[in-house]
DNA sequence: GTTCTGATGTCAGCAACTGACATGGATGCC
DNA sequence: GGCATCCATGTCAGTTGCTGACATCAGAAC
């Protein structure tokens, strides 16, 4: 719902009742949470859309390709739903930022579809530990390069940012 | 708590009331909110423990050590101090996997822990990129090597199952 | 036109959490 | 000993998130 969004950045999340949000919705309260699991859930309805589209990226890829290498197909074509409206996100990241409650959600999330993530791994015959590993990483990556793309001075958009990250990711890891 | 331990146990978390364990622990439900912030926290009471341990292994690492490497003498050291009971870990992760909200808080803690030891990396003169990358790549092990050892048939000890996740993490990883 | 179904409203209620104030017991000082 | 002080706890009332049970009502299906 938008009506949530203009009330959480207006007033605050936790000052923010679900009557108020469910009155300037114009339905009732017991409607909203109908819709909505919880209060916070209204902030995720995108979350299974983005993870739908992640999977497919990942199934698309070819078989021949690596493990986190077919994670970054996914995360890429993830980057590219959401890195239209920088906008959008910004707001939505310093709403994040300033509850830790909201956080919890979005990390749960995020973690969910590094789960998802690992399971479409695992349908291309990757074994358990790598599957997780590439894919948690894979969205660890893409996590710290949102927080860059909605940072002071992105040096690029989105994915730009997500490449950056893995590049420096693997300078890092390289065996010594 | 022990107390709110056992009765998430016993009878599940959902189930179990802030009433009901405060009475098994002989105060008020009002003292129990004092000393927790809400009914999840009981079962976090070692997580700054924890994260001071890993703080202190990092910033003792050697000066000329790699970022990674100081993060996993930090993970290895966190490691040390959960790797003792076992059982007492694997029930734990049971009631995480089985309530969502408590795998939310998890997941807060473990990101705290991240941008903790990144902040520790950067104490260190490494940039703020690769602190964040360095200190979340090694949480994600650490948990997913956590994942392991509680789960059926780990293939040693804590420490070790860190050590196999994150060789196996460098292999993945390793430039095309 | 009736019936059925799905979305919404209404209402009562539980449980998580909080603020304000009371109480009592330990501690320290004279 | 007596007194002041402080800190932990109890008490109580209240708000808010969230849920179950049932009523209502509009539109689709027949």
């Amino acid at each position: 719902m938008l009506s949530a969004m203009e009330l959480y950045v207006e007033r605050g999340f936790e000052q923010t009742t679900a009557a108020e949000i469910a009155e300037r919705a114009g339905v009732t309260e017991r409607t909203f949470f109908r819709y909505f699991a919880d209060k916070r859930e209204v902030l995720f309805g995108g979350a299974s859309e983005l993870q739908r589209i992640v999977l497919e990226a990942i199934e698309a890829a070819p078989t021949d390709e690596s493990p986190v290498d077919a994670v970054f197909a996914g995360m890429f074509a993830g980057a590219e739903r959401i890195g239209g409206n920088r906008e959008w996100s910004c707001q939505r990241a310093a709403l994040l930022a300033a509850n830790p409650s909201l956080m919890e959600r979005e990390l749960l999330k995020l973690s969910a579809l590094g789960e998802a993530a690992a399971g479409a791994l695992r349908l291309r015959g990757v074994a358990a530990l790598p599957a997780r590993l590439a894919a948690h990483t894979g969205v660890s990556v893409f996590s710290i390069g949102f927080d860059t793309w909605v940072g002071d001075d992105p040096p690029g958009d989105f994915a730009e940012c997500i490449r950056v990250a893995l590049a420096e990711l693997r300078e890092l890891t390289a065996a010594p």
